[in-house]
DNA sequence: TAAGCAATATGATATTTTTTCATGTACAAA
DNA sequence: TTTGTACATGAAAAAATATCATATTGCTTA
């Protein structure tokens, strides 16, 4: 049962989600005309028109955008006040939202898949939840508590947040078969050779090969395989993560360049809110992640 | 209406506060018979007892008490929820609460009165809540958002705050009637001759003297008017905002120690969450307020 | 331009939830 | 033991919310 009733918002949202009231009845399990009364009823609390519908076809109106946001918001920190209000029971429940940066589930030294699973087996009712994104958008989410945790190598720090560092991830400079360096013995590859070369770089700009003169237009990435991608066409030189290239079939068309002079690491941290509200699931897999990295490093 | 309806948890916490079942039936405006029920279904729901009653007289639970505390935080949030989305009429209602520290209504450069006289005279629906607190206080539950706006001498700033000069308080050292220096004349008062007598503090060391050697052992009070009070007795020196002396009758009973040498400033803020979710209301106020206090210093 | 259709609104009725009223139970104090 | 207070409970009433059938509306389409 749920301690905090929000039918019109619910209801909101959801006929938001489906686009109009005809496929929110499957997802709330009512009929059409209760969720047409149900939106009137908020309109007529709200005092104003949250949504245009009709033939024309569904529409948020101006504030109704607004109040969607909102909605969403609150039904969040609504469900993890549920959870939070259960968990004295001793049962382990509600919501575990993770963040997590791309390309993690082949960093064999997060131990990410082992402490999910120990988390797993121990007697839970917890829905998971598993976001990709950047670490900007990470530590954004994780502010505002639409994540509970998030895992990547954060490189500045906020107050907000408490930053647990889990992992190294080291990372070499690659380049495509088609790349004239790939055939370039070691021994004549240094940095002012590289500096010829374009190179590509990831967006949130926190894998930057240090001490590496950029010279040329460079091309931008937002994700690994992206990265991968790029490298691959020849064009470009690029840094990637040893064990992304490693894990994958293609490490025979990507090169290494001078390992030996071009290597690097980043850190990895799992981060959470400083001033979380306490969340025996959150504590639990943060418990588990923690010891299983902590084990053998 | 009310967006969010919280029937279990608005009567847990009107129970609470009224101290049983029978006293929250005038609170709530329901029987009693109504009340048990909705206890006992919020304690289904939860899977455990919140409180003892009966006879034997009222008492929470160990995490009837914590439930209690989590369901006032949520409540208030709803409340400020609703708020949010009801100003998007543009009608400015729900909540205002204002945190100050005590002794501010003789400020005179502060104008709290001017602006809240005009902010009150829009038309508007707010519920307002003053609260009087030490800066410490004010500073936690701004971040928790129990409050809106704090107005205190915050010397210690933390990031999630954000802070606005607002006008600077002058504060004088004084000597109740029956004091050793309270014939002395003010030249031969200096650092020197002070060092000698016992001082009495404000609790959150904000209003020191700067520059005084507090040698002997001092008393600590957490308010304006028993600081008046100690010094009063003739024991204590003590420093005490010029304002508040001279608005006040007992004026007469104390004296300033050595104005030219012994006088200093503290600057007074105005305090809001630096990612407040916005509120019509509260933005309004600060506007006010900060209109009020720059028009003539 | 009217018929057809798809999406929502509405009125009457059914169902569920919540409240009250009357009464029962338990326990501390007299 | 009695009494009175504080809460619990069952039945009935009231209120809120749902469904079903049908109306309305505006956009296609012929």
């Amino acid at each position: 049962m749920k301690l905090l009733r929000n039918t019109l918002l619910e209801t909101f949202v959801a006929v938001v989600d489906s686009g109009g009231f005809t496929d929110a009845q499957f997802a709330l399990g009512i009929t059409q005309s209760a969720i047409s009364i149900r939106i009137r009823d908020l309109e007529t609390a709200l005092g104003y028109r949250i949504c245009e519908r009709g033939r024309g076809g569904f529409r948020l109106t101006e504030r109704g955008e607004i109040a969607y946001n909102k909605a969403r918001d609150i039904l969040r920190s609504a469900r993890d006040f549920d959870a939070e209000l259960l968990e004295l029971r001793g049962i382990t429940t509600g919501d575990l939202r993770i963040g997590v940066i791309d390309a993690v589930n082949t960093l064999a030294e997060l131990k990410l898949e082992k402490s999910l699973k120990q988390f797993l087996d121990r007697p839970n009712e917890v829905r998971l939840e598993i976001v990709v994104a950047s670490p900007t958008e990470l530590t954004q989410r994780l502010i505002t508590g639409e994540l509970h945790v998030a895992i990547a190598p954060f490189r500045n720090q906020v107050a907000e947040l408490s930053y647990t560092e889990l992992c190294q991830e080291e990372h070499r400079l690659y380049c495509g078969r088609e790349h004239p360096l790939y055939d370039f013995p070691d021994e004549q590859i240094d940095k002012e050779v590289i500096a010829h070369y374009q190179i590509c770089q990831r967006s949130y700009n926190m894998l930057d090969p240090p001490n590496l003169q950029l010279n040329h237009p460079k091309a931008i990435v937002a994700n690994m395989e992206a990265m991968a991608t790029l490298i691959e066409t020849g064009h470009y030189l690029g840094p990637l993560p040893v064990h992304f290239v490693e894990s994958r079939r293609q490490s025979k068309s990507l090169r290494e360049l001078a390992p030996s002079l071009l290597h690097w690491t980043s850190t990895f941290y799992l981060a959470t809110r400083s001033t979380s509200l306490y969340r025996r699931a959150v504590e639990l897999f943060v418990e588990d992640l923690v010891r299983c990295c902590g084990s053998d490093t």
